[in-house]
DNA sequence: AATGAATGAGCATTCATTCAT
DNA sequence: AATGAATGAATGCTCATTCAT
C-alpha cells in the first residue's frame, strides 16, 4: 500500500517472529505454515516476504532472538562465591528465559538433531555467551581448589551444559517427572558431586 | 511379480527397513521419500505397501527392530561387582547399538522430540529394558552402601540415562569433541562422582 | 496348483459371480475392489483372472447373468386376458428379479448412465426380452381396441418401460415413498390411464 | 500470479465450474481429474483449491449452481390455465435447462444413484423448487376438478417427475428414439391420460 | 508496503494386472 | 489351477514462493 513508518515496520517484525515462534514450537520447522504464521501475526501471507527471505530464514530469525535474549540475562555473584551458587544462577537463567519460549525451545533442539550445518550452526551459537560465562565459572572453580584439574575449563563447561540438556531433554520427553525449575538444582548437585555415597561433603 | 517364499518375503522386508533406516537417518520422518525407500531397497514403489501400512508404519517397524536389538544386548556381570563395572557395561552396550545405527537414532531422537504422542511413545519404550536393569543396578548398588538412599532406584536410573542421552546429543552437535567411544566412561564418572575437587576416591 | 474338476471351475466361477455381484452393488464399477472381490469369493486375487479377463470383464459377466435369469422368469397367461393383467403380470416379474439383486440393479442402471457404449450396450440388452414380450402384449392389446393406435406397439412397450423405471428410479431416491412392490401396479395403472379425472372407467 | 479484482475472481471461478461441468460430464465424478478440470479452465492445477475444498466440493459446486438456475426458471400462466399447460410449462422449462448443461444433468442423475447420501441429498434438492411448483400445479388441479382425489397432490406431483425422469433416463440410453424437446408433451399426455382406448377425450 | 491469487513441483497412497512358483 | 507378491502408472491435494495490483 503504502509507506510505513519505522515504528510500524518494527512492530509487524515483531509480529511475525511472534507468530512464527508459536507456530513453529506447535508444529517444527517443516510443519509449520507460513499462512498460519502470517494470519496468527494478523498480515497477509505475502507480507512475511517482505521482513523474510523464506521460512527457513524466519527461523533462523526467531533462534536469533532467543539466542539475544539468553545472551541478555546476566546477572552477577561476587566471583568469591562458591561454584555452586554460580552455576545455579546460570542454570536457572537459562531455565528461566527457556520457559518463556519453552516450546519453541523443544522445536529448535528438535531441529538441531537435523542441522544441516548450514543453517544450525547459528541454532546452536545461540548458546555460546552461555558457554563462554560457565567456562570462566569454571576457571575460578580451579583456581579456589573446587573443581579438580583433569579437564580443561571448557570441557568442564561443555559438560555442564551436557547435563543441563539431558535433563531438559528428560524434562520434554512424555510422562517426564523432571519439572523445568528442578533442573537447575539437580544439575548443578549432579554435576559436581554424582550420586556415590560420601561424594558429597 | 510372483509368489516369492517366506525367505524371499523375509529378505525383502529386511532390505526394506535398511533402506528406510538409511532415508529417515539422513532426512528425518517427513523429508524421507517413499520412492526413495524403495528404490534404496531395489524394490517398486509399491512394494513397501505389500509390507507396511504407510511411511510412519515403517518407521515404527524400524523403531520396533532397534529396540528389539538394544533389548537383545545383554551381558552378565558377577552381581559382586562394583556399580562402576555394570554401568560402564551397560552404557557401552547401548552404545554399541546405537552405533551401528548410528544415523537413524539422531533422527528417531528427533522425532522423539516432536511427540505425536501416539507414535512416539514407542520409541521412548525403545529404551524400557535399559532403563529397567539400570535401575536394578542402582538397587544392588544402595545395598552394598556404594550409593546414597536419597533417591530412590528409578530416579537414579532416569538420572544415569539423562546423562548418557545429554552425553550423546552434545556427540550430535557440529564439532562436538565427544566421541561415541568415550561416552560410557565420561557418563559413568560424571555419574558416580560429579566433578568436585575430592570427590572421587 | 492342479486340475480341478469341472464341478469345481463352475462352482468358483459362480463364488466369484456373487462376490462381485455383492461388491458392484456396494461401490460401483469403479470403486469395487479386485481383492475384495476375490477374498468374499475365498478365493486369492489372482484367481479371478483365471475366469475372466478384467474387472470390467466380471461385471459383464454379471449383467449377463442377471439378464438370463430376467429372461427364464416368463410366465404363461391366456391370451384373451386384459392389458393390465399382462402387464402387472411381467412387470411383477421383473420386479420380483430386481429384488433378488436389488443393489446390484442399482449400480448396474448407474453404469449404463456413464455407458462407454463398448460395454453398456450389454447391460442394455439385459432387457431385450422383455421389452419383447411387451411389445408383443401391446400388439394382442391394440388388436383388442384396449390400447389406440396412435402408437407402433413397440413405441408402446417402450414407454411401458419407461414408466417402470422411472418408477423404479424413483424408489432408489434416498428418502422414496415407492416400495418396490407397489411398481407394478402403480405403473400399469398410470401407463393405462394416467391421473386425469375420469379416464379411469 | 498476484492479486486480482473481484471481476477477474468471478470469472475464474466461473471457468472452473463450467470446465468441471464438462469434465464431470464426460466421465463422471470420480473420472475427473483434478488436472484436466484446471487446464481446460486455463488455471493451473492449484488453483482450483483456492476456490474450492475438494473435487468433491467442486461437484457439489456445479450441481448448486444448476439448481439455481433450475430454479431461476420459472414463467407464469393465468391459474385458471388447464393442467396441461401448466405442466407442459414447467417441463418445457426443466428441459430447457437440462439441455444447457446436459451431459452434466446426465452425470448428476449417475451420481445420485450412488449416493453417499451426505452429498448427494444436495444433488436431488435441486429439484425441490420443481416439485413445489408442480404441487401447486396439481393442488389447482384437483380443485378444478381435472385430476382426480386419489392422490395427494404431493404423491400427484412426484409421479409427474418421475414420468419425465424416466424419460430423460430413457432419452440418454444409447439409440433412444426419446428427443429432449418431445419429452414434455410425451410425459404430459402420458401422465394425464395413459395410454387406454378412449382415455383421451 | 501490503495484499492474496496464482503457480506447479512435490508426494503418499491406491489398485488393476502380471507372472513365477 | 491357484496363489499372492511385485509392479508402477495414476491422482488428489499441499504449500512455499512469486508478483500484479
Amino acid at each position: 500500500m503504502a509507506r510505513v513508518d519505522e515504528r510500524t515496520r518494527i512492530e509487524h517484525r515483531k509480529r511475525l517472529l511472534d507468530a512464527a515462534a508459536s507456530e513453529f514450537a506447535a508444529k517444527g520447522l517443516d510443519g509449520a505454515r507460513v499462512d498460519d504464521i502470517s494470519i496468527a501475526a494478523g498480515l497477509a501471507k505475502g507480507t512475511i516476504y517482505n521482513y523474510f527471505d523464506s521460512k527457513r530464514d524466519v527461523f533462523r530469525a526467531v533462534v536469533a532472538e532467543w539466542a539475544r535474549r539468553i545472551g541478555g540475562e546476566r546477572r552477577t555473584l561476587p566471583p568469591e562465591a562458591p561454584v555452586r551458587e554460580h552455576l545455579l544462577a546460570v542454570a536457572s537463567a537459562d531455565m528461566r528465559v527457556t520457559a518463556e519460549i519453552e516450546e519453541f525451545a523443544r522445536a529448535a533442539f528438535r531441529e538441531a538433531l537435523t542441522a544441516p550445518p548450514d543453517l544450525f550452526a547459528e541454532i546452536l551459537r545461540a548458546w555460546d555467551p552461555l558457554d563462554a560465562v560457565v567456562e570462566r565459572i569454571m576457571e575460578r572453580a580451579q583456581s579456589a581448589g573446587e573443581v579438580g584439574l583433569e579437564r580443561t575449563p571448557r570441557e568442564l563447561a561443555k559438560l555442564f551444559m551436557t547435563v543441563v540438556n539431558g535433563l531438559l531433554l528428560e524434562h520434554w520427553l512424555p510422562e517426564s517427572a523432571v519439572a523445568l525449575e528442578d533442573i537447575p538444582e539437580l544439575a548443578v548437585d549432579l554435576y559436581l558431586h554424582g550420586v556415590s555415597a560420601g561424594s558429597r561433603s
